[in-house]
DNA sequence: CGCCTTTGACCCGCGC
DNA sequence: GCGCGGGTCAAAGGCG
């Protein structure tokens, strides 16, 4: 039963956290889902206009994440285009095979995506087709290409990507009980935009906080929040500005960013361009529990203009 | 010393 | 059947 992930493992090793790393800016970000396990394919189209959040409705604090979310999705953050718009270099979706071309754009408050629970991908085995698991894409405007999201990932892998002048790299999640892996990217026509392509959820939370410094690099804890531990709060996504009630300050940090629109269609919808400067929109949730662990990064993470009552 | 990146080779699926 | 391209493995090396 448990392919791959038997159990959370809460026992990360540290955060490689680099003071750099804050250099990456997520301004703007676009968040597709595609799952090609079959020919079906069936992607996970979410709508937000449907505000039909996940459904965990707001009892607990951890599902209140996702409620915040869903809120919050259908409220502010609304990164909702039409696949075109995710695809606005038609250099991109044309190299990559199934790239943005699968990919369905959804919003940022997925009911979900599908439950992953099949085996793992590794088809290693000649007779085994390797089955892919649901994957969920996010265009970044970021100046490096390996963004932060809460997880330790190890590379094991890299190819040149047709058409594109950009290397592919993939990373798997050091969790040996974790088969999650994630491809970055950087868009051939605008450097400054980085594709992380996530396959898989975590069965694990995030590794705790770093303790070495104050200083977190969430430039993309959001973006490990997709992939969220099989079962736990299937709800807590995140959203591209999220912060993380635990440290606003830091999670401010990780919104704030230049807002350039990486397409025109969604401008920065969120209000905390630069956090720091309004620091409001940093301001803790208030559904959010305070997460006193250091691992619920994800959980915490919220979007800052999301909580909206 | 442990962990991670690098890198070429290999495997596999798909289209022609 | 062949070639192409994407994805993965695994040895070697580097770094803290
Ligand atoms: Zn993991």
């Amino acid at each position: 039963m448990d392919s791959g992930c038997p159990k959370p493992d809460p026992t990360e090793p540290t955060w490689p956290l680099h003071p750099h790393h804050t250099n990456v800016l997520l301004s703007d970000f676009t968040w597709t889902t595609y799952d090609d396990d079959d020919s079906s394919s069936s992607l996970h189209h979410y709508q937000p206009s449907d505000n039909t959040p996940l459904t965990p409705s707001s009892s607990s604090s951890s599902t209140s994440t996702a409620a915040a979310a869903a809120t919050c999705s259908s409220s502010q953050l609304r990164v909702s285009l039409p696949s075109d718009v995710i695809t606005p270099h038609p250099s991109l979706s044309s190299s990559s095979s199934e790239d943005l071309t699968d990919k369905h754009l959804i919003n940022p408050p997925p009911p979900i995506p599908s439950p992953v629970s099949d085996s793992s991908e590794k088809g290693k085995k000649k007779g085994q087709k390797r089955i892919r698991q649901p994957r969920f894409a996010f265009m970044t405007k970021s100046e490096v290409d390996h963004l932060e999201d809460g997880y330790r990932w190890r590379k094991y892998g890299q190819k040149a990507v047709k058409n594109s002048p950009f290397p592919r790299s993939y990373y798997r999640c050091t969790n040996s009980k974790c088969t999650v892996k994630k491809r970055v990217e950087r868009s051939s026509e605008d450097p400054t935009i980085v594709i992380t392509t996530y396959e898989g959820q975590h069965c694990h939370h995030t590794i705790g906080f770093p303790r070495s410094s104050g200083l977190i690099s969430h430039e993309g804890s959001f973006l490990g929040h997709f992939a969220p531990p099989m079962s736990p709060t299937q709800s807590s996504f995140l959203y591209p500005r999220m912060q993380f009630s635990q440290q606003s300050s830091v999670s401010c940090s990780i919104a704030q960013a230049s807002v350039s629109t990486v397409q025109n269609h969604h401008h920065q919808e969120v209000p905390n361009d630069d956090t720091k400067d309004s620091p409001s929109v940093c301001q803790s949730p208030p559904q959010m529990s305070p997460l006193t662990s250091g691992e619920g990064l994800l959980g915490d993470i919220v979007p800052p203009g999301m909580r909206n009552p």
